[in-house]
DNA sequence: GCAAATAGCTATTGAGCATAGCAATTAAAT
DNA sequence: ATTTAATTGCTATGCTCAATAGCTATTTGC
């Protein structure tokens, strides 16, 4: 019993793979992006500003899916870094910036999740790639 | 600004649409399991109980990719819950079964992620699903 | 002017995962 | 047979990410 193989019927559900897919990229996406001392998220907030300038919080939030109660430290941590700048653009919203030394670190990380990415869907052979990426915005909500 | 449409470059990324198609998924998963009162983790385990009676509690931690600290406090909880029981198979093995109010959760659980499964490979149109999941296959790991 | 919506903040919680270290048992090596 | 190594499970702890409740201040719409 010990030894035996295990019956495990998930393997060929979506869900199941979608979740393995998931973890197994997320893991080496974080360990690559440890090297820029960033972790996904703020990679990934640090992106949609370096591609909009002045953008607000709330956008971020928005579009990202994160509620203002957790941008909140999030944005606070990378301000204190030195990576990014608050500028108040009304009484109640902020506007968001990279400092000189955000640009640099942010280029950086950039290149290096475009490399991912370019990596990970390297691993799927090419003739899936199109039906495979298209499948994925029906599910991601993307599409719609 | 502050109501321009931000530019998302992620939006063809594989990586970045593989993480939003999975948590949609996944939180929606949540709240159907959440009826038969158990997290995915839980019911992921208990299905593989329910196929596998009297496997080891290491065993499950290998093909499910929990490590046996996390492990400990997930089947302590179940067999607090009466859903699971432990028995010693050798000084440090436990296997684990379901009791008889464990089957019944279980069977329900079990129809009932097999349901969200169908309905969620049934939000991918029919011609992409082969493909999906194949090229899913590839980047989970389960294929090599 | 006043009510409602927006924006941000604090504090707290829980799930999920990882690590380090410990004790006990079993298996392997010489 | 005795020592060594590997395994199984456990406790404790910390981190990331997400969610919630509740708060202040500002702006907008009627």
């Amino acid at each position: 019993m010990a030894d035996k193989k295990l019956i495990l019927r998930f393997t060929n559900h979506p869900g199941y793979n979608l979740r393995m897919a998931t973890n197994s990229a997320m893991s080496q996406l974080t360990g690559i992006l440890a090297e820029s001392g960033l972790r996904i998220v703020e990679a990934t907030i640090l992106i949609v500003v370096y591609d909009n300038r002045g953008c607000r919080q709330s956008q971020i939030g928005k579009v990202l899916n994160i509620s203002s109660a957790n941008m909140t430290p999030l944005i606070t941590r990378l301000e204190e870094r030195g990576i990014i700048r608050r500028e108040a653009a009304d009484g109640r919203s902020n506007a968001l910036h990279l400092t000189d030394q955000g640009e640099k670190i942010v280029a950086t990380a950039a290149r290096r999740m475009a490399d991912f990415e370019a990596g990970l869907i390297a691993r799927v052979p090419s003739h899936l790639r199109k039906p495979f990426l298209e499948a994925l915005r029906h599910l991601s909500g993307v599409s719609e």
